[in-house]
DNA sequence: TATGAATGAGTATTCATTCAT
DNA sequence: GATGAATGAATACTCATTCAT
């Protein structure tokens, strides 16, 4: 096993081990041991328990931002409508979140506040997470398939929540297995389109 | 100061350091040095610091649902039509959120895993909250005034989550001083009422 | 309840828990809610929780000393034979210990080094118990019942150990109900008596 | 210094401790400043303060009964009479016990109930030492040295309790640097033989 | 005298991190 | 690179005692 791919392993059982029984909980000692690693090797690879943490996160919020991106980016936005564009935004964040529940489980979870440790690595990926959101509201504006006079940050927060909250619904809580994400997020615009769209002529 | 008032006392200078520095950071002597009170007096009120935290937010969950439910007795349902129960609802809910910011910042902020410490208790709460929301859907569609055919899983949870997320934002984050809670309420109306409500005809 | 009573109840409920318990898991609290007075109360009457304890195991060793003392004025010395004044010795002892097996419990069980809070108290017990059974010895020799050449100090021992045990065996650890004490005693002076008394002629 | 050698190391100066002070004035601070390790450094050899006492009280149990099981089959049973094994017996006893009078002082004084806390390992420890005097004198029985009519439980406590003071009195309390142990355990003999055994016909 | 709320000194244990091998 | 024994800072909780009422 490589460098590259030990510093994986230990991310992954790390992922595995935060997940089940949170941060704090987590000791070096459960992830060594489920890793099959020696104590002194974790800190070739992180320089503390913290590091491991925000790692993973890290790349959580990369690989989202990235998926994200590149997905947007095989969508001609010539040739669908902003409909079908929202939909397929929607869809794509939740296929991404529905892959790595681990990771849902813990980024997504509702936490009451018993800590302030990451506090900053929070904020910067909620202020992503808004403007990625208050990105494709104004993009409809400019299409003009938003109402122009939406409150922006308000409708942001209302969506972002929404949509974390489902998630956590459905892939930490109720560890559905198979779930029919088209339908899925065809509800979810039934609800959120009208109040947000303007309406069509026909 | 009574009994009644010294763990009153307590449990304020204790919500105000969760709050600040959550509940890991904040150490018992930082409640006593804030209340200035002895060490082993907290623990003539408490049996531990666990028993402040799960307190102070079963306290919260309680008046909150004792707030929503006094507020529902005086809506006259018959003289009030379906929106202006939702909007009161809404307003309702966010006006008990902002009267106590640093409970919304303990309740309500988007917590990565740190912890399983309080599963329970969070647990508790969120299935009360979705059932609340459940109950009010159903109100509606019996009224024929929400679509009969939404999910209602789904719809509780976007609804819950979308509120959560606002009242963390406006009341934490924000930290906005003065709120037209009215006009958001509007504002928040005005997105997801489309999306559940059956049209009305004129 | 007047001053004398009062602090007879809570030395009465102390020894009942410190025979229970012990001496360090008896708290303050519980004495007080066995003798259901307040707190303070103890203080008005022991200095301290040390005091409670002292007083318990001097109030015994005077006990003791006393019924021994007053025991032995009964005995005629003149009409008795030595054999039988050691038989009225010990049985005196036994009926004296097993009159209070709570104090057996506290006093006399071999303790594991756990502290050395009380020696001081103890060796004064324990100095007085060596002098009496020398002084027993010594008494025998005079009057020429026992043998001249015994180790003094060996057999003073070697007697108080082989009683304080028989009593902790039969008062405390086999709670036997009703024990014939004449028949005990006699089986151990069948045992300590060739060995230490002058042989008789017949 | 290799993890067996520094366990061990732990457990003198534990074992020093305890005995000078007593299990509850003993600190872990005291252990570790005295044996010139880590706070932490116990902690990977014991799993706490209790563990500590335990494996040193037990393993003095189990070399006790090593001691004496293995000086019992370098006797030959057929070549010596009965008072030269009992002599054997005794005086094995004694010399095991000289040898550690820090473990003599945590294991044999005469403790008043000062707690509760170790009473299964006391209780075990004592049931073995009535059994193994048991034994002997049901061997004596067996080989007719002994009497038939002795009562078996309140002979054994007797002389059990006389064993354990006698230890006590000399290795403990009188701290005699250079005793002779053949000349103790003759004196011993010479007190008990003649209760116990039977009358030797010329 | 009796009360009981308040006090605060005292202590075992945890666990992330280091560093010599 | 890998190891794992040693480290030591950090922290909640207990409980005998006090003293104002």
């Amino acid at each position: 096993m490589n460098a590259e791919e030990r510093k994986k392993h230990i991310l992954t059982c790390a992922k595995k081990l935060f997940s089940q029984h949170g941060f704090y909980k987590t000791q070096i000692s459960d992830i060594i041991s489920d890793a099959g690693i020696a104590r002194g090797t974790v800190y070739q690879y992180f320089s503390n328990k913290d590091d491991i943490f925000v790692t993973l996160v890290e790349d959580f919020y990369h690989d989202w931002e990235k998926s994200i991106t590149l997905k947007l980016e095989n969508l001609n936005l010539d040739q669908i409508s902003p409909k079908q564009y929202i939909f397929h935004r929607i869809k794509n964040t939740l296929v991404f979140l529905e892959t790595d529940r681990d990771l849902c489980n813990i980024v997504l979870r509702m936490g009451i506040g018993l800590h302030r440790d990451f506090d900053t690595l929070i904020e910067k990926f909620e202020k992503k997470i808004i403007k990625l959101v208050s990105g494709d509201l104004e993009l409809g504006i400019r299409y003009g398939s938003v109402r122009k006079n939406i409150n922006m940050e308000l409708t942001a927060n209302l969506l972002a929540g929404a949509l974390f909250r489902l998630s956590y619904f459905y892939f930490v809580q109720k560890k559905a297995p198979h779930l029919d994400l088209d339908e899925i997020t065809k509800e979810i615009l039934d609800i959120i389109i009208p109040g947000i769209f303007v309406p069509q002529k026909k």
